[in-house]
DNA sequence: CAGACCCATAGACAGTTGTCAATGGATCTG
DNA sequence: CAGATCCATTGACAACTGTCTATGGGTCTG
């Protein structure tokens, strides 16, 4: 059976979000890690500024990848709880 | 282990190629389809010009995706029949 | 309070992308 | 040969993307 136009859709931005070497070694690196990471984090380990990763952020975010909490001064970002079956296995193929 | 860079820049232009839903469906398409398929096909199925669609055909070729042999004036495309088995996976969780 | 620190947002800008109309090449058919 | 058919390429254009600098809002610590 086909895909229908909602499904390919929602496909479509978790794709979006994913295809770009740095938001997918941040998901990569949210997946494997136990613990929370924070956005200075990544600015250690890109060689981007700050504001780019944040924006990336972001993206992984609105695609429903990426939940954040706050504490203090730090934003914690960690993979998902709550993933489609679909995008978990997706996560699990790619990283 | 971490993905290593060029790694990452392969499972990144897969991901651009499928990252569209007019590409997404094209690929969903040519997998259920024991059959090639030409773009006239598409011209029917999709509401897109032709230039359109050979643009489309022509990215997820360039991904490796998409295997095409000519025969008169049809061109016949059909899903990669050497995909990497990380490819293949992840057409199995998409479509 | 004053400063330092983390993060998000806004604005700007070059590069990429998705689409179309127009064209041309290649192949079949009459 | 002449026309018709399928497809790819080109050129154009609006829209989106990735990046930076600059700025501002919170929050902790002297």
């Amino acid at each position: 059976m086909p895909m229908a136009g909602a499904k390919v859709d929602q496909s479509v931005e978790v794709l979006k979000a994913l295809a770009d070497p740095t938001r997918l070694q941040m998901i990569g690196i949210l997946k494997r890690s136990a613990e929370p990471v924070c956005i200075c984090d990544f600015t250690a380990a890109f060689d981007l500024s700050q504001p780019t990763l944040s924006h990336h952020m972001a993206k992984l975010r609105d695609a429903g990848l990426v939940d954040v909490s706050k504490a203090g001064i730090w934003a914690y970002y960690r993979l998902a709880s709550r993933l489609e079956p679909k995008t978990r296995a997706l996560l699990d193929v790619l990283v």
